[in-house]
Parts: structure tokens; C-alpha cells; sequence
DNA sequence: CAGTATCCATTTCGATACTG
DNA sequence: CAGTATCGAAATGGATACTG
């Protein structure tokens, strides 16, 4: 590919990286997502034709991996594509310091909930199934409701009541839980403020903070 | 701009980064340039138009801010600009060890030495005026000869005999000096073989290898 | 110098439906 | 599960010429 004429590294490197979702797809990789339709949750909003162009756009760029093990195909980063990690790093680095404002559109509970159940701190969890429920009172049903079901350490998300029964149900706005998420507002101040509420066993509710990770981008300094 | 519909702060970013030639331009501002048609000479592929559309773009972004002293315009980065400096790093970093390949269209002997022009160690030049010209026996004219005028701290690239006596010459092909300048080959290699050729005054020709800086990405480690 | 204006070809994408 | 097929709308951008 020749888009931009230069031998300079930054427009080779862009060459491959500026087409639109490219770069999100890598960050899903380097996530640990594997498998088409687990990358397609991370990227809700691309058309499944779309993402397979470019996972072969990607595996000619010689970033990505396809490999077919009895049936089950499953995508992995090269080397190559394992060393874009500082890149993505440097760009959420970037956009978390400098692009906070986020529209409705940026808002997504299924979003929100998948990258949490990445981030889960299972070790932290009491033994035995834990179910964590989340109520967005602001959003449309069917969408406001999501659970967590922790067992061993398989997570699942789901949209409809798993019918076990919840061990602390987190209930609040969605811009409220999304800000937290990325490290925008305190989990605490939320708390103190009402805008997040908790409902369970006491002691369960004083640690349920404590199972959730934040985004790997929520420690990153603020510009003051 | 929701061009995502994603809260993930490398989703925001690249928003705003992911357009066509968009990084290319801050590239361009974090090396120095600061007017339009200083920019232009860094992304001559690109329209004026659509230049002027990304400047604008950038200036709302607020990565870009737009001065008019007396007359004359000049565009700045701002502090959030700046800061993409780890991003273009870790973008050029990652495009120097893994796409090595080169096609025709990606030599310009203009914009090698408009690189050059803005890397030279004048320190280390001798005082009064240095001329140094460049030969690619391979492009077809009028494209294939090049100077470089030092005078004082005023560097001129020109792309028509200026008339100076010339104290080096550098004659060897577009690919071989591009690939020097990006730290590809040695320059020392690329002499010893016979691709590339110096004349002039035996004592200059020694010394003028420490008068050129190459790419600020030569020196990144390849894979082996 | 520092851009605008115009215009059309092309690319690109999203939506949707379908398949082994 | 892991994609492909199709299609039309919209965006995008390149070329070129022009301006205060």
C-alpha cells in the first residue's frame, strides 16, 4: 500500500493503522480477545464484514495470526502487532487526558460491562458463584439491566436475569458508572454523593469496590 | 465527532487522530514547521484544501492553535499537541522495525531533503558558506540534483544550481540515500560498496558524513 | 503567502440478509 | 461459530484553478 508517498516510519506505520477501527481491533487483541465474534463485542458498532476485511488486511500487514485449530478459528497478534501495545498505550494515555468530554453516543452498557468482566479481581472474590448486578435506571429497557456472574474464574455477562441470586446489585447512571470505569470521578465520591447506589449483604458492599479493576487508563494523570 | 460510539479513551483519540494525513501534520509541527506552505513541503501529496481542512479540524480538536501575527499566520501546537510527541515516537518506532519495505512511490528526493535541511549539525560544519549537492543518477531530471546551502544558521534546500561552488557532492541512488537517512544501511557500508560517491576536497569529503544527522528514527534497534 | 472554491470520481461504510 | 454477499448512501479526497 502507498497512501501517502513518504518513507517516513510514521506514514508507513499509518498506512496500515489510519484506516477507521483498525486500531481499536488491535487494542481488542491486546486485550486478549481471540475469536471473531469476541472481537466483534468489542466493536459493536463495525459491520461483521467490515471487521473480517480488516482481520485480513491486518494478517497481510503481518500483525495478526489467523489460525484454524479443528474448527475453531482464533486470531492472534504477531510479534509485530504485540509491539503496537505503546502505541495504543500512548493513544489512550493521550485521549483520556485530553478528550473527556464524551456524547450519549459514547455511552454503552454492553460496552461497559464487557470491558469489566475483563478486569474482574477474581482473587479478591469470596470462593463459591458471585453475582453482581447493575441497574441503569437512565437507560432504555431492556438495555438498563446487566449482570456479572463470577464462578471459578469463568465470567460471564448477561443481558437477561441469570435468576441466581445477586450479591450486590451497583445501581446509577450510566455516564456516572462509564466515568468511573475510566477513572474520570471516584467510586467513593459517587457513593458519597448518591449518584452510585449499593444494595446487599453490608459486608459484601464494603468490598464489591475492590472487585472491580477500573480501566488501565483510569490511574493516568490529569492535565491540572 | 462520534465516529465510535466507544467511551475508550483510544477510541476518542483516534477520533480525531485517525482522518487521512492528520498525524502526518503534527508530525510535521512537532519537527518545527509552523506555516502553511512550510507544511505543505512535509505532505505535498495532499491538496491544500484539504490541509487547510485539517488545520481547521485540529484548531477546534484544540491540538492546533492558529496565530495571525501582522500578517503573517502561523499554527502552533498546543499543550494537548505536544503531548502526542510519545505518540508519533512509539508510531515511528514501530514503522522503522517492522515495514522496511519501500516502494517506488514512497522515495521522494524532496522530501528527503527537506528532512535533511531540518537535521543538519551546523556545529559542526566549518564557518562561512557550505554547499553540499546531491546527485540521484536514477530519478529522471530535473529531479535528480539537489543542494543544500548552509550559510550561517540559514539552510536552503534548492532544486536548481545556486550558483556557489560546491564543497561536497553526493551522488548515489534515491533508495540507497533513503535508506540511509532512515538508518536502514551505513552510510560508510553504502560508500565502501560503491553505491554511494563522494567528491570534493579529500579533508571535506572525510567530514561530511558528521554534518548530516539521519532520521531521528535510525538509531531504533531492528528485529534481528 | 495563505489559503478558497469547485466538482466529480472513488472509496468507504453501514445495514441487512444470508451460508456452511 | 465464523464469516460472505450485496447494495446504496455518504463521505472523502484528488485535481485544478483561482483570490486578497
Amino acid at each position: 500500500m502507498t497512501r501517502y508517498g513518504q518513507f517516513c516510519p510514521v506514514a508507513k506505520a499509518m498506512e496500515v493503522l489510519d484506516e477507521r477501527w483498525t486500531l481499536l481491533i488491535i487494542r481488542e487483541l491486546l486485550s486478549g480477545s481471540r475469536h471473531f465474534n469476541e472481537l466483534r463485542r468489542g466493536v459493536p458498532r463495525m459491520s461483521p464484514s467490515l471487521l473480517s476485511q480488516r482481520l485480513r488486511t491486518l494478517t497481510r500487514a503481518g500483525i495478526v495470526e489467523r489460525r484454524e485449530d479443528r474448527n475453531r478459528v482464533s486470531y492472534e497478534l504477531t510479534t509485530a502487532g504485540e509491539e503496537l501495545r505503546p502505541v495504543v498505550e500512548a493513544l489512550g494515555g493521550w485521549g483520556i487526558r485530553w478528550i473527556g468530554e464524551l456524547g450519549v453516543e459514547d455511552l454503552d452498557p454492553h460496552l461497559l460491562l464487557w470491558d469489566m468482566h475483563r478486569n474482574l479481581n477474581i482473587d479478591a472474590m469470596p470462593d463459591g458463584r458471585i453475582v453482581l448486578a447493575f441497574v441503569f435506571p437512565d437507560v432504555a429497557r431492556p438495555a438498563d439491566r446487566w449482570w456479572l456472574v463470577v464462578d471459578g474464574d469463568e465470567v460471564d455477562v448477561c443481558d437477561v436475569d441469570p435468576g441466581h441470586p445477586v450479591d450486590v446489585t451497583v445501581t446509577g447512571g450510566l455516564a456516572t458508572m462509564t466515568r468511573i470505569w475510566r477513572g474520570d470521578i471516584e467510586w467513593d465520591a459517587a457513593v458519597g454523593a448518591g449518584s452510585l447506589e449499593l444494595t446487599g449483604a453490608a459486608h459484601l458492599r464494603r468490598v464489591v469496590r475492590g472487585w472491580l479493576r477500573l480501566s488501565g487508563f483510569a490511574a493516568v494523570p490529569r492535565p491540572t
